[in-house]
RNA sequence: GCCAACGUGGCUCAGUGGUAGAGCACUCGAUUCGUAAUCGAGCGGUCACGGGUUCAAAUCCCGUCGUUGGCUCCA
């Protein structure tokens, strides 16, 4: 163990005195902004999980030269040991003091709180309207246990529509060991970070002349696709699924009535019209954002009966929605992407059964790929917002189904409002990226929306017409986002299953290439993805090659294997294993694909 | 979409007003080699793109495109 995994970056939410530095870190730096620039106006500088910022109202937006101005100016103020007191105020007063320093933004947050109002004061040199708590003095603050990250605009109270402010984030700890802990755990995270694997691996990339968010896969990334697309198609197999193929676009009209032409075009490309007056019409065509309008015309193909019920249609659908330029990077939100989706078509009575079958199918997924690492989220739709398609009455219906489906299982969860698909509530599986950020992968929805606007029907026992309900559900929720995850899940050092390669021979000499050859088609025939090293390098060289590749298992074959029918099998994890019959070795190599584990 | 930073051979990066550089990769030659880099030579860039300032621009200014960190929004 290196000292530096000694050191404890504590969180926020377990140290007081951590979340009190943070709080008053913030404050120092808005006292600083405003020594520098007179014309800026306060608003909130909360804490956060790595230390602070604090968005200012500023006339011209920082730039990260002003950073450093800034940070000079906080160490000064540390260094005049400056007390930090707390005052209570009545509501009027604090107006009266706001109001006189003219900020309006101040005066708009002390509207919204209850008495006692308290102010904290830096001596007498600065104060702001703040519930605390804080350090005593700014003394208690290290000079060198902080520093300033990035400047970012950021919209007042969260919202695209209110003025843009200037937030500066900072990262503050209680030791300058700790603050240099942090940041070398960020260095090995960008290590870990898709973008740069997935470059050095060979696996994906993005062409200027293609377009932003549109990945191309490689042979190696597209191996690792179709693996997991044949791993999800056999679990699908055993559990009743259907398959269709459905096209990318459609007829304007299909998504009007699905409600996505009105919930959802912002997300969509613009409509294809072959004229003017076609497109005037809206009778032109668009990319699907979403594949459930296609597979309900599958359904919708026949009259069916309640004995075809549960019907589970699933494609790996490619999908396209026209995300903002900003929010695109790497491979976890993209332009295009193929969603492993399923629409299951089900009675009334066989809901609670299916959604728990899905939840199953989902959780079973995540445990052959050995994801641990994520929450679940039943996200519920906003009330107060009219973003979605349906009666108050069926949102209730499909939220309590979600709700009864997580407590029959005791699956740990939170509720997100506002998070619902338009048409429906979902439960959504949420992972974590190597820098922290966190992701929606797989998801599963219960929709009596979508049939009621397609009118969806079965005939019942009864004889009578009887309307289905859909679940909506993808395990991996976009193969795109799902394989991003894993790269950095797995720092690039994929399990023998998902490798590209799997297998690299390194001939020492050119003699024993023929055999080299030879053992590879033999492990070829067994569906092994196996490469024979031709470069003529020497052995360090091709072992150093290899490992920088990140291949499982790499087999040296010199004289003395040939000899022998045997491998000098060198795997990642435990370096040289010393020969092994090539037998043996294809019999392991089964074993651990079987497994999904380790050769 | 908004705010900021960045964009130099395939990759990683140096060069901040005066004739485009290095390492790796690639090609060729020599070496036939035992578990993370053999030696030598060669090829390769109108410095993202378009405009401007200047005797002179990779370098300064403007615009566009792209990438990154945030905000907003989502698989």
């Amino acid at each position: 163990m290196t000292e530096s995994e000694n050191i404890h970056l504590p969180k926020t939410d377990e140290s007081d005195d951590l979340k009190r530095i943070r709080h008053t870190f913030s404050h120092v730096m808005a006292m600083a902004v405003q020594r520098l620039f007179p014309k800026a106006q306060v608003t909130i500088g909360p804490w956060t999980e790595y230390g602070f910022y604090y968005d200012f109202d500023n006339p011209d937006p920082f730039s990260d030269k002003d950073l450093k101005t800034i940070k000079k100016e906080m160490i000064k103020i540390i260094k005049k040991d400056y007390a930090i007191e707390r005052e209570e105020v009545s509501r009027e007063d604090a107006k009266k003091r706001i109001a006189a320093l003219g900020e309006p933004y101040k005066l708009e947050i002390l509207e919204g709180l209850e008495e006692p109002i308290t102010l904290y004061h830096i001596a007498d040199q600065w104060w702001d309207l703040c519930a605390g708590p804080h350090v005593e003095s700014t003394r208690k603050l290290h000079p060198k246990a902080f520093d300033l990250e990035s400047v970012a605009g950021a919209y007042w109270r969260g919202d695209e529509t209110k003025a843009q402010l200037q937030r500066i984030y900072g990262t503050a700890w209680e030791t300058p060991e700790q603050l240099q802990e942090y940041k070398r755990r960020r260095e090995e995270a960008k290590k870990r970070d898709h973008r740069k694997l997935g470059k050095e691996l060979g696996l994906f990339l993005f062409s200027e002349d293609v377009g932003p968010g549109l990945p191309l896969w490689t042979p190696k990334g597209t191996l690792l696709r179709s693996t997991l697309e044949d791993f999800l198609k056999q679990e699908q197999v055993k559990r009743g699924y259907l398959p269709v193929v459905t096209p990318h676009i459609a007829k304007v009209d299909l998504f009007k009535t699905s409600g996505h032409w009105q919930k959802y075009s912002e997300d969509m490309f613009p409509m294809m019209a072959e004229t003017e007056e076609a497109k005037a019409n809206e009778m032109g065509f668009v990319m699907k954002p979403m594949n459930c309008p296609f597979h309900i015309q599958i359904y919708k193909d026949e009259l069916r009966s309640y004995k075809e019920l549960p019907m589970r249609l699933a494609e790996f659908g490619t999908v396209y929605r026209y995300e903002q330029s900003g929010e695109l990077g790497g491979l976890t939100r993209v332009r295009g992407f193929t969603v492993d989706d399923a629409h299951l078509f089900v009675t009334p009575d066989q809901l609670d059964d299916e959604f728990l079958k899905v939840v199953d199918l989902i959780l079973a997924v995540f445990n052959s790929l050995k994801l641990k690492n994520f929450k679940a989220r039943l996200s519920f739709r906003d009330p107060d917002s009219d973003k979605y398609i349906g009666s108050d009455d069926v949102w209730e219906k499909s939220q309590n189904a979600i709700r009864r489906a997580v407590e029959t299982l005791g699956m740990e969860h939170f509720e997100g409002i506002g998070e619902a698909a338009f048409y429906g509530p979902k439960l959504d599986f949420i992972f974590t990226d190597a820098l922290g950020r966190e992701w929606q992968l797989g998801t599963t929805q219960v929709d009596y929306n979508l049939p009621e606007r397609f009118d969806l029907e079965y005939v019942a026992a009864d004889g009578t017409r009887q309307r289905p309900v859909m679940i909506h559900r993808a395990p991996f929720g976009s193969l795109e986002r799902l394989i991003g995850i894993l790269i950095e899940e797995y720092a690039g050092l994929f399990p023998l299953w998902l490798a590209p390669e799997q297998v690299r021979l390194m001939p020492v000499t050119a003699e024993q290439l023929p055999f080299a050859q030879q053992v590879a088609e033999q492990m070829q025939l067994l569906g092994v993805r196996v490469m024979v090293d031709r470069s003529g390098e020497r052995l360090g060289k091709m072992v150093r090659n290899s490992e920088k590749a990140k291949i499982p298992v790499m087999a040296v074959i010199g004289a003395k294997e040939v000899e022998g029918n045997s491998l000098s099998i060198r795997t990642r994890q435990d370096g040289d294993l010393g020969a092994i019959s090539v037998a043996d070795v294809i019999t392991r190599l089964k074993e651990a694909l079987d497994s999904h584990g380790y050769f």
